[in-house]
DNA sequence: AGCACGCCGACT
DNA sequence: GTCGGCGTGCTC
């Protein structure tokens, strides 16, 4: 076996197979699968990652590996065989699979650099200078100083050699930490012999007083008996005590306290749902469950009481979470019950911080891991449980490639494992709903909140009529009246803004004209904070005018409603409310969330205003008004599941209100009210939500009845473009079965990004087994244009945005 | 994706 | 006659 298969880190879909390389004497035996290796390829070097290893190869001319990145694998079996599934699932290139699989620090960085090879005086005098330092220079800084040629053609006269580099990105980051270089029992005796080097004595001392072999980190000793390090220095020169770098974890969540949690005493409903799961753990069988269990149902005690099962049989779990539901409060429940045996992921940690947990996972010192998306390729090797909260998330379907969707990967990695799958929601995808009706998925169902609490009341109020009596504000005079109550009552309101599709745009109030980006056919969002206007797709920036572009007229200003607006209206209606606002700009900076919501549970705000980011996970009790601004904004979206996501945003709100002692109450208002979504929401009746939606799906052909896949092309040129669309579309229809549907090509619902035009064709199909080639087959045939002339193409196999 | 190789226009 | 433009094809 000294022949290793590698997959190389290029996006190109020729290079997307493996290449054979030979592995040097030193390293037969200890280079294998999921490994990272740095392998030579045509002139340059880049990382790999080896599949399998052989005995022959069919190409005779091999190069050599040129080193291992990694002492034991990064990836195993298992993952590589998910890594080979996803591709075909998803139609990614290999290499963005694995390397998705694994934290961004992980992934390699290149330099290309000029190295000195004969002595410096070889070199004409101007280059000479570049070099003095340390003999290298790097690509980029000549390419600069504009010195390309001129070294060019010292790297011909061979005085100069070009080097390519791969350097890991992850760092482990070290401590110096100190110990005693002898015996401690001779501690007294030595410290006589510093005479009176009181510093140094001082510090033999502080390690008479620890236990014997204790290693301190400078930083401790410095602080605690305030020597400083330069007498450390001197002890290490003396060898009595010795220095060695240790590698130490970066602990996002150092010097905090979880208060230990024991295992509640489950109510009969929920002691019936978890019966089946506990089964499914003792069995060692895997199964998928969805767990349907109206809000404040009491999910997660049963999460938690599933893997401590699983925890007591040796085994590891995993439970995803969506990013925006990651909150303190979620981990602070898991790091409560299982301490130090939950690794956290999630996108607010750095780069370094994500690594070490990995390696935490890697190292088997978790046994659990809570995290977004990615987390559910944590390199566990014995999984004993698969858990996704809120399983109806759009934000587990990856949007950029691979494209994946992480209740899929649950799945494959539970029936690898044989272990159940836990979906949970109260609200479920009407695809994980209807295959628990078909009995693909077990249902687990809690109809009944766990301290007996009741649904909140919820009104639907009706803004054309507000608009109607003349109350052209934002709030209904129901919903204010009833904000005013709760702050004579000092209770709490949250108010929620569904912002998407909704955002804060520039119009004319005289011609109708509205402020456009002039590179995608989108309109430009106002924002407050720097006074202008901006692009979401592109970043493009505008100030904004102060008369209409198109008929001059001065009566220009924003519409919309952004947080920042309805703060400012309600401090104009209530001066004496005091108002916390939880959006992007108030949440970006790191800790700011946590800290928002700490400030509003501790009663320091009457009201929460916010956006989507507050419908989840917020349990206050004294939360006893819930108001929806306006629920239908995202109704309108040019998506066949507008509807569902609407409908699971409103009781996700509603959700928030009266969770514990004092009754609460929810008003929701539309410009819809007889919309189904809305209506529904409001009696939270799940089911009769499901059945108008499955015909409304059936009748479309939409999933869960079809499966469907988009595809999008994009080009500069608007009538290549068309062309090329046509020709595919008629390329796919020629190769699929006739049942299945092909619609399009037609301009996509955003026209222009970037100034680049945009396509699409919508496949739907029930069973399609010669999809996944012809589609293949399809990028292979385009690939020339794509390289050459900048065409571009999107496949998204199940898409969750049709935009 | 890079990079080398290779074949045609404007410069010393 | 050379420098340098970017089209073409390869990377174990």
């Amino acid at each position: 076996m000294n022949i290793a298969s590698v997959i190389v880190d290029v996006p190109a879909m020729k290079i997307d197979r493996p290449f054979d390389y030979l592995i040097p004497e030193q390293w037969i035996g200890r280079i294998k699968p999921g490994m990272r290796v740095v392998v030579p390829f045509g002139p340059r070097k880049i990382q790999g990652f080896v599949v399998e290893l052989k005995e022959e190869a069919e190409v005779s001319k091999l190069k050599a590996i040129h080193e291992p990145m990694d002492l034991i694998p990064v990836l195993n079996r298992e993952l590589l065989e998910l890594g080979h599934w996803m591709t075909d699932k998803t139609l990614c290139f290999k290499i963005s699979a694995f390397q998705s699989m694994l934290p961004a620090a992980m992934k390699a960085k290149y330099e290309k650099i000029f190295v000195l090879r004969n002595d410096l005086t070889f070199l004409p005098l101007d280059l000479q200078p570049y070099f003095e330092r340390n003999g290298r220079l790097y690509w980029k800084t000549a390419e600069a100083e504009n010195l390309l040629t001129l070294l060019q053609k010292q790297v011909d006269n061979r005085n100069l050699e070009v080097v390519y580099n791969v350097k890991a990105k992850g760092k482990k980051k070290t401590v110096r930490k100190y110990y005693l270089a002898f015996d401690k029992a001779k501690i007294e005796e030595i410290k006589e012999s510093l005479g009176n080097a009181v510093k140094q004595r001082e510090v033999l001392e502080y390690f008479a007083s620890l236990e014997a072999g204790a290693r301190l980190a400078s930083k401790d000793i410095v602080e605690s008996i305030g020597v400083s390090s330069s007498t450390l220095k001197t002890l290490v020169e003396k060898g009595l005590i010795i220095e060695k770098q240790e590698e130490i974890y970066r602990d996002p969540y150092e010097n905090r306290n979880f208060a230990q949690t024991k295992p509640f005493q489950l109510t009969s409903l929920q002691e019936q749902a978890i019966k089946p799961i506990l089964h499914n753990v003792e069995e060692n069988s895997f199964k998928t469950f969805l767990l349907y269990g109206v809000t404040g149902s009491g999910k997660t005690e049963i999460y938690l009481q599933s893997i401590q099962r699983v925890l007591e049989k040796g085994k590891e779990a995993i439970v995803l979470v969506p990013e925006i539901s990651l909150t303190p409060q979620m981990v602070n429940r898991f790091k409560g019950r299982f301490g130090n045996e939950v690794a956290v992921m999630h996108s607010g940690l750095s780069i370094g911080e994500k690594y070490d947990e990995w390696r935490k996972i890697q190292r088997k010192e978790v046994k659990v891991v809570v995290g977004a998306r990615s987390a559910i390729f944590a390199p566990f090797e014995n999984i004993g449980i698969i858990i996704i909260d809120e399983e109806h998330e759009t934000s587990y379907k990856q949007e950029e490639n691979p494209r994946y969707h992480a209740r899929d990967v649950a799945i494959y990695r539970g029936q690898y494992h044989q272990c159940p799958v836990i979906l949970g929601s109260a609200t479920p995808s009407l695809e994980s709903f209807a295959r628990s009706q078909k009995g693909v998925y077990q249902l687990l169902t809690i109809n009944k909140r766990m301290n007996a609490g009741e649904m909140p009341p919820v009104t639907i109020v009706d803004m054309r009529e507000e608009l109607r009596k003349g109350n052209r504000s934002m709030f209904s005079v129901d919903l204010f009246e009833k904000i005013q109550d709760r702050m004579e009552k000092k209770e709490q309101t949250v108010l929620f803004l569904n912002r998407r599709g909704h955002s804060s745009f520039v119009m004319c109030r005289d011609c109708g004209f509205v402020l456009q980006c002039p590179h995608c056919d989108i309109s430009l969002t106002y924002h407050r904070f720097s006074n202008g206007m901006k692009c979401h797709y592109c970043g493009y920036e505008d100030v904004v005018p102060k008369t209409c572009p198109e008929c001059e007229s001065e009566h220009i200003r924003y519409f919309g409603t952004g947080t920042q607006k309805v703060e400012e209206e309600l401090t104009k209606l209530l001066p004496e409310a005091r108002i916390i606002r939880m959006d992007v700009d108030t949440t970006s900076r790191k800790g700011s969330h946590e800290k928002l919501l700490k400030a509003f549970g501790d009663g320091k705000a009457d009201i929460l205003l916010g956006t989507q980011m507050i419908a989840k996970g917020l349990d206050f009790p004294n939360i006893t008004l819930v108001g929806v601004l306006s629920a239908d904004t995202m109704l309108h979206l040019p998506d066949f599941r507008a509807a569902e996501k609407t409908f699971q945003l409103l009781t996700q709100v509603s959700g928030r209100a009266g969770r514990h002692k004092l009754p609460g109450e929810v008003v929701i208002q539309t410009y819809t009210p007889e919309h189904y979504s809305v209506e529904l929401a409001a009696d939270q009746d799940y089911d009769r939500f499901y059945e108008r939606e499955m015909m409304m799906r059936k009748m479309g052909s939409y999933p869960p009845f079809y499966y469907i896949t988009l595809i999008t092309v994009s080009h500069e040129d608007l009538l290549k473009l068309v062309n090329i669309a046509e020709k595919m579309t008629d390329f796919i229809k020629a190769r699929l079965s006739p049942q299945t549907i092909t619609l399009g090509p037609v301009a996509s619902p955003i026209p222009r990004i970037k100034n680049r035009y945009r396509y699409q064709c919508l496949v739907k199909y029930k069973r399609e087994p010669n999809l996944e080639a012809t589609l293949k087959t399809l990028l292979e045939q385009y690939e020339k244009q794509y390289t050459s002339e900048g065409l571009s193409i999107s496949i998204d196999v199940n898409p969750y945005m049709m935009m």
